[in-house]
RNA sequence: UCCCCAGUAGCUCAGUCGGCAGAGCGAGUGGCUGUUAACCACUAAGUCCGCGGUUCGAGUCCGUGCUGGGGAGCCA
């Protein structure tokens, strides 16, 4: 006999006769001879709840279970006599799988969620992690969905990198290595004698590889796992953490912002008719503004401001901000929460920075002092997207590197692509927590990762 | 890495002026004929984060370290 989902039980429309299901004891009320358990197995965030009496057999141990324990059910699907839900399971046999020690640490109450993550490896079964990996799990598909119907193809780039500077971020080292390390000087490590005989690392981007292949196949995207060293201590910054990273041949700058407003608002669309009653339990109990929030991201026209503009405003704001607005110097949080969250109320697309402030790759403008640069901010979460259109020029590639300190025969193959058919292109980086984030309205990233990694945590 | 706050039972917290270590929930045991964070009764449960100091006496005051949270920087 197969065992039946309980999303798909809880979904029907009549009584089923004979049914299995098999999950883990929620939580039960026991009266002198029968019993209530409500059981969960993930396929949803609904507990079913089973009647068993004194006639099933093994009834005095099946009293005895304790909150996380396993079990198989036979029985059948009836109209509950009870308020609290449509559906019950008659037990008519049980098999106990497995019994929680009654040290089970998740109780029929509320856990902070501080607590919750020294103990990352039983949270998912709450009702709130559980949510929070359905919908993270669902958003990954919507992903793929997104890209397929518009004609990008997946790309894999590399976890390990040879580049030794991608741009910004600090980065993992990768090495097979063990002491006594080789040494070329006192200070400098003998790499030829490492793994890949030269220095390697975890990616900070997959951006340099989906451009070669943004050259090739036309529109591209990476979606995977990405490192940064950084000793971050936020509740917007992991060690590890996913990027979606679009790469689009013959496409600018405004193309690119508008495919990063077009995938926002379809992702956001997507959980709202996909992870309904998931969604519905962080619109009740983490944020009771999400539904407003996440309607007035998905119908607003996003604000398109040139970084100029944007300082403009915030010289002539009534505001006290703790740090000095210039034209020059990166706008900080203070700087982009205010625009995005009092002065405009919706998300905002900032272009055309400085390139002073901004990594060698992005294309210059014609007054020779901004790049074609593109940060999509918006409430609460800050940046979700940073993006460009890419500098396809080889002479002021090539010039832009020089001055950033980079070896131009390093990046060899990168500036190939410059002398084979080079093309105007763009793409961006979505970080993909960060959506989660905006999406459910968790406050801190660590919570919609599953194990999340940290300066000084590894655990898990 | 910097600034601020916190650390007391399994969890969430209270603990007054420096003077006997507390509650709710959870757990265990028993009771209860339809419960919904069930209910009723009883029981067990503590390195008051670590180290050092002040004091007759420290959960409480001082120093320091560790851990966690919020904010900042870096960014997605």
């Amino acid at each position: 006999m197969k065992r039946q989902k309980i999303a798909n039980l809880l979904k029907t429309e009549k009584p089923i006769e004979n049914i299995l299901l098999k999950g883990w004891i929620r939580t039960k009320r026991d009266s002198k001879t029968f019993s209530f358990i409500e059981v969960n197995d993930g396929s949803c965030l609904k507990n079913i709840q089973i009647v068993v009496d004194e006639k099933t057999p093994d009834y005095s141990e099946i009293k005895k279970l304790t909150t996380g324990s396993a079990l198989a059910v036979w029985g059948n699907l009836v109209p509950s006599q009870g308020g609290g839900q449509k559906w019950e399971v008659q037990a008519t046999k049980m098999d106990i799988i497995s019994v929680a020690l009654e040290t089970f640490p998740l109780q029929k109450k509320r856990h902070t969620d501080e607590y919750l993550r020294t103990i990352a490896h039983l949270r998912p079964r709450t009702n709130k992690y559980g949510a929070v990996f359905r919908i993270r799990s669902e958003l990954c598909w919507a992903v793929h969905q997104f890209f397929r119907e518009r004609g990008f193809r997946y790309i894999h780039s590399p976890l390990i990198t040879g580049s030794d500077c991608e741009g910004a971020g600090e980065l993992f080292r990768v090495t097979t290595l063990n002491p006594p390390i080789p040494m070329i000087s006192n200070e400098k490590i003998d790499f030829s004698k490492d793994f890949f005989c030269a220095e390697s690392n975890l990616t900070v981007s997959g951006q340099l590889s989906a451009e070669m292949f943004a050259l090739s196949l036309g529109d591209v995207y990476t979606f995977g796992p990405t490192f940064r060293a950084e000793n971050s201590n936020t509740s917007r910054h992991v060690a590890e953490f996913w990027m979606i990273e679009p790469e689009m041949a013959f496409c600018d700058l405004t193309g690119n912002m508008d495919l990063g407003e077009t995938l926002i608002k379809y992702l956001i669309t997507f959980a709202i008719d996909n992870c309904a009653e998931d969604l519905d339990l962080f619109a009740r109990f983490v944020d009771k503004t999400l539904m407003k929030t996440l309607e007035n991201i998905v119908s607003s026209d996003y604000v398109h401001l040139p970084y100029k503009d944007a300082i403009d405003i915030l010289l002539g704001a009534n505001e006290s901000f703790e740090f000095e607005v210039a034209y020059g110097s990166d706008l900080q949080s203070e700087h982009e929460r205010f625009l995005t969250e009092k002065h405009f109320k919706k998300p905002l697309i900032i272009y055309d920075y400085p390139k002073s402030i901004k990594p060698f790759y992005m294309r210059l403008n014609d007054d020779d002092e901004t790049v074609a640069a593109m940060d999509i901010l918006v409430p609460r979460i800050g940046e979700l997207i940073g993006g460009s259109q890419r500098e396809e020029r080889l002479d002021v590639l090539e010039k832009r590197m020089v001055l950033s300190g980079l070896s131009k025969e390093n990046y060899w193959w990168y500036l190939d692509s410059r002398r084979y058919g080079t093309v105007p292109h763009s793409g961006f980086g979505l970080g993909f927590e960060r959506l989660l984030m905006l999406i459910t309205g968790v406050s801190n990233i660590r919570d919609v990762i599953p194990f999340p990694r940290t300066p000084g945590n590894i655990d898990f």
